[in-house]
DNA sequence: CCTATATGTTTAATAACTAAACAAACTATT
DNA sequence: AATAGTTTGTTTAGTTATTAAACATATAGG
C-alpha cells in the first residue's frame, strides 16, 4: 500500500490511491467485505455470507478461518430454522479487543474505554477551567488515557486504537492538534507522542467532525449519506457528510462555519469580524442575550458552559425570559442552518454539541426558520433532529477506531 | 458489483462499492494504475512503469499486451539516453477512439467531438431562444449529436461516450435531467434514450459541476484537491471539490448556492424568496442594474445573455455606467464567495460560466470582498481566478468521458 | 571485441480464487 | 426405522495473475 504524494491527480479516487495490487489484496478486500456483512447483517453462517457476497463457500471458509484465528470473528450458535444441515452462525467478536475514545472540549474532557462490541468498560470525565495551562491539561488527559490502556491490558484485550476529538483545527493525516483558537495548543504532535508512549494507533479528529461521524454510524439512520451535524457550544462548527464522505478540506476546516457572516451590524467577534454566526448563538451569545433579557446566571465562572443544565431546567419550568432567549437563538440557528441545507443538500441535519440539548425545547423555531429560507425542493427530504445523546463526539471516536478494524483487520501471516 | 449503502470505503470510487474480488480485479486495477502512469508521467517504457508502480516488468508487459491489443496504448519510439538496451516508449493512443461533449445552456447549446487525445475533430453550436419548446430543443440537440456520432464512425473511431452538461438539476446515477427551473424539462431519461439510440455510454452532469470537473482536469492546477467553481450566467451555481472529490449531494444539488439568502430586503426572486444571491449578480440582476444606471442594452431579446460581449467591450472602453455596475457585481460576487470559502476551505476559487469573462475586469473588487469577509487562516492558501476559457463545461464533459476510459479501460477477454 | 547495463520475454513457483465432488447434519416422507 | 432430499462446510483439482529468476536482446564504452 503506497500513499501517493505526486499530483496523480486527475482521477478523483481520493487521497491515497493504491498503485499496485496482488493476490494478497484480493484476500484483504474480500475479508473486509465479509466483516462488513457480519457488521450490517447480524450473525450469519459461512454459506449465507457466501451467497450474499457472490463468493463461493470455500472462499468464505478460508477467509473466516483467518478471522477466527485472530479472533475478530467468533462462532456463536447453530441456525435453527429451515431444512438441511444447520449453519454455524458467525459474528464479530465483541471481546476481541478494546477501543479508547477521548473528548477534549473547552470546559471538560472525557475518556471512554469500550470493547470492540462497543460496550462501555470504563469511563471518566473531568472539568477544565478556561485558560488552564496547556501542559497541565495535557498531563491530566494523558493520565486518564494511561489508566484506560492499563485497564485494557489487565483484561487481556488488544487495544485497537485511541481516537481524540478536539475542539480545534486538526491535521488529521499528521495526527496533530494544529491550531486551537481558545485552548492555546498549537502543532501538538499527538499521534507521534502517544503512539510511541502507548504503542497503539492514535487518531485525531476535529470535534464537529467527530460528532458527525458518531451520528453517521450510531444515529437514527446509520450510514446516512448526506448529513450536516452542527456542534453548538462555546464554538460553532459543522461536520458534513456528502455522498457518504466526510468533508475535511485543505486544512481540515471544511464546514467550520461559526465565523460566517450572519448579521450586518452584529457584535464584534473574537475573530475580529462583526456579526459572526457564533457570536449570536454560541455560548457567549446566549449569555449575552440572557443578561440583556434581565436573567442573571448564578455562580457563573468565566465563559464556561456550566449553566447549560440550569438554563434547560429554567426553560422547562417555563421561565419566560429564558424561553424568549432560547427561541430567538433557535430562529437564528435555523436561519444559519438554512444556508448549510442550500449548500450541502443533506437529507438530515442534526443539532448537537454541549448546547445542543437546550435546543430540544425550540425545535419548532429551528424548523420554521430553515423552512422559510430554503427552496422547497431542497427540504423535501430533510429531517431536522436535536441530538438527545450528548455523546456524539465520543461515539464518533469509537466509530473511527472501529472502522479502522473493519477496513484493515489483522490477518494471519502479516 | 453491487451498490452498497454503507461506506466500506477502501476505495472512494463513489457510491457503488464492489463487494467481491477475484484475480481479474487485480488485473483491472493494475491496468488502471498503468494508464494513470502514462497519463501523468508522459511516455514511459514498460520498465519505467514497472519501477514506478512497484510491479515486475513481466506483469507490466502482460498488462501492456492487453492494452496494445485494444489500442488504448501505443508504442511510440525508443528511449535514447542512457546505457543498456533502450526501452520502447509507450503512450496513451490519442486516436484509439472519440468522445462527445454536449453543453445545453439556457441561451445556446454546443456539441464537440474529440479524439481520446482531446484534439477537437468537429464542433458546432447553436443559439436557443428562451421559452423554446422543450421537444423542439431536444430534437435540435439530438440532430447535432447524431452528426457527431456519424463523423466518429466515418473515421473508424470507437466512441467512448457522450457527456451532457445541463443547466439544471441532474440525477446523475439514473442519467436523468431531473428538474429544469427554466427549461421546462423534467425527468427526461436522457441516458436511457440516448444509449439505446446511439449505442454509446451516456453521462449527464449539472452545468456547474461540469465546469468544476473541467477546471479540475484542465485548469491551471490539474488535480487541485480543493476547488470552488462558480458558474455565473442566467443562473448561479457552484461545483465544489473537497479532498479531491466532487460534491454532488442527495439530489445532486450540493453547491447550488444561487438561491442562498444574500440581501435582507432584496428584489423578489423567481424562486419566491427575497434577496437571493442570483437576483443580485445573475444575468437578470446585471440587466436590472444596468437599466437603473441609465444604460440601455440595444437589441435585447428576452432575458438571454447575448449582451455579454457588448458589455465587456463597453467596460473595456471605459464606459463609466457599465463599469460602476460591474464593480458592484464584483463586490457582491466576492461577498457571497467568502461564504463558500469559509464553508469549503478551498485552495482555489474559479469564476466561470457565461458571464464569468466579464468578471475579469473587476477581479480586484472580487478579491477584496472575499478578503474582508473571511478569516485570515482560511484565505492564506487561496487563489482567485477568473476562467479565461469559457469552455469549462465542455472540458468537464470531455474529462468525464476520458476518466471513464481510464477507470474502466476495455480489456481483452471481456 | 568483450564487458557492463538495461530492456523485455520466458519459465517455474505461488497464492487465492472457482467449480465440483464429498462428508456431515438435519428434515420430511414412506 | 429407513430412505430420500436439503443445506452446510470441507476437500480436491483447475485457473489465473502475480513474483522471482533466468534468458535473450540491444546499446555504451574501454
Amino acid at each position: 500500500m503506497t500513499s501517493q504524494v505526486k499530483t496523480i491527480g486527475l482521477f478523483s479516487f481520493s487521497m491515497s490511491v493504491k498503485q499496485r495490487y496482488d493476490r494478497r489484496d484480493i484476500r484483504r478486500l474480500n475479508a473486509v467485505s465479509v466483516l462488513n456483512q457480519l457488521r450490517t447483517n447480524g450473525p450469519m453462517s459461512r454459506a449465507m455470507i457466501a451467497a450474499s457476497l457472490g463468493l463461493t463457500r470455500a472462499t468464505v471458509s478460508n477467509i473466516v478461518k483467518d478471522l477466527l484465528q485472530v479472533s475478530v470473528v467468533s462462532e456463536t450458535e447453530y441456525n435453527e430454522r429451515g431444512t438441511g444441515r444447520p449453519g454455524l452462525l458467525l459474528n464479530l467478536n465483541p471481546d476481541c479487543g478494546s477501543m479508547i475514545a477521548v473528548d477534549v472540549n473547552l470546559d471538560h474532557f472525557a475518556v471512554v474505554l469500550t470493547n470492540v462490541g462497543q460496550d462501555i468498560l470504563w469511563r471518566d470525565r473531568s472539568p477544565l477551567l478556561r485558560n488552564a495551562a496547556p501542559d497541565q491539561v495535557m498531563e491530566r488527559v494523558v493520565k486518564l488515557v494511561e489508566h484506560a490502556v492499563k485497564l485494557s491490558a489487565k483484561r487481556n484485550l488488544r487495544c485497537y486504537g485511541i481516537c481524540v476529538a478536539w475542539a480545534g483545527l486538526v491535521d488529521r493525516d499528521r495526527g496533530e492538534l494544529a491550531y486551537g483558537p481558545t485552548s492555546g495548543w498549537e502543532h501538538v504532535p499527538l499521534k507521534r507522542h502517544w503512539e510511541s508512549r502507548f504503542k497503539v494507533p492514535v487518531y485525531v479528529e476535529n470535534e464537529a467532525h467527530a460528532g458527525a461521524i458518531g451520528v453517521h454510524h450510531f444515529g437514527p439512520r446509520p450510514g446516512v449519506r448526506n448529513l450536516v451535524y452542527l456542534s453548538l457550544g462555546v464554538g460553532l462548527g459543522a461536520g458534513v457528510y456528502v455522498d457518504g464522505v466526510l468533508l475535511r478540506g485543505k486544512q481540515g476546516f471544511a464546514g467550520q462555519v461559526g465565523h460566517t457572516h450572519f448579521l450586518d451590524n452584529g457584535v464584534r467577534c473574537g475573530c475580529g469580524k462583526q456579526g459572526c454566526w457564533v457570536t449570536e448563538i454560541g455560548a457567549s451569545g446566549i449569555e449575552r442575550k440572557l443578561t440583556a433579557a434581565g436573567f442573571t446566571i448564578p455562580g457563573k465562572v468565566n465563559s464556561s458552559v456550566d449553566w447549560v443544565d440550569l438554563i434547560f431546567e429554567q426553560a422547562q419550568a417555563g421561565n419566560p425570559k429564558v424561553l424568549l432567549v432560547l427561541r430567538e437563538v433557535g430562529s437564528q440557528l435555523g436561519a444559519g442552518a438554512a444556508l448549510l441545507v442550500q449548500t450541502f443538500n443533506p437529507s438530515m441535519i442534526v443539532i448537537g454539541g454541549r448546547l445542543g440539548r437546550a435546543m430540544q425545547l425550540v425545535q419548532p423555531q429551528i424548523e420554521s426558520a430553515i423552512l422559510s429560507e430554503t427552496l422547497p425542493y431542497m427540504i423535501e427530504p430533510l429531517e431536522v433532529i436535536v441530538s438527545p445523546s450528548g455523546e456524539d463526539h465520543i461515539q464518533g471516536c469509537i466509530a473511527t477506531v472501529f472502522d479502522s478494524i473493519m477496513k484493515n483487520p489483522p490477518l494471519t501471516g502479516e
